[in-house]
DNA sequence: TGAGTGATTGACT
DNA sequence: GTCAATCACTCAT
């Protein structure tokens, strides 16, 4: 049902924003409504799909709707929701989160107080919602223990060029909820 | 502004 | 098989 805007990245990325996204762990559970994402191109040089298929990868090139989940920096992990039809190898990168449910768990994990300051970034959403390896490969639109439901209807959406990456950055593939206080830029 | 951190990758024996 | 460059980030200066 949500297979329309998954086939295209540039789409879901716009689609996505206002979704919840929604994590079940033995801690208790965690949520936070999409507030910036990216978009990943399978011909985009700074997408990890750029150069083919490879092991980290594959997931990319498989069936929309599932969690691809990377390792970076020595230190981060980033969240992705696999888009297009199998083989093209496109995703969406999540980049920032406005908190839900389970905010104090979230503190915890983050061990800050701010809630403005936990899941502004891809890598702190990530540790906030105990989004590990282990969710690599989940399908986001069943049932799952981690998974992506509708959420709230965005105001207004702005896009920009992205950030953090070397390759690419003129390209308008960031969305972001206009003037939510939580992206991890203005 | 820049250091830290380790998996991944591609270029080499 | 080994080795070094790279990396879609964060936090503390």
């Amino acid at each position: 049902m949500y297979q329309n805007f998954l086939d295209n990245a540039l789409m879901a990325a716009k689609s996505l924003l206002g979704y919840k996204l929604l994590h079940v762990t033995p801690d208790g559970t965690t949520s936070g409504i999409i507030v910036e994402t990216e978009a990943y191109m399978a011909d985009d040089p700074a997408s990890h799909t750029y150069r083919g298929q490879t092991a980290r990868n594959k997931i990319m090139f498989g069936q929309p709707g599932y969690a691809y989940i990377y390792f970076t920096y020595g230190m981060h992990y980033c969240f992705n929701v696999v888009t297009g039809s199998e083989d093209h190898g496109q995703g969406v990168l999540i980049r920032a989160l406005e908190p839900l449910e389970g905010i104090d768990l979230m503190k915890k994990r983050r061990g800050v107080e701010e809630v403005r300051n936990l899941t502004n970034g891809p890598a702190k959403l990530v540790q906030a919602m105990g989004i590990t390896k282990d969710d690599y490969g989940e399908y986001l639109f069943g049932g799952g223990k981690l998974r992506i439901e509708p959420g709230i209807k965005p105001q207004q959406i702005s896009k920009s060029g992205r950030i953090g990456i070397r390759l690419a950055v003129d390209e308008l593939y960031r969305f972001y909820i206009t003037g939510s206080p939580y992206v991890s830029r203005p």
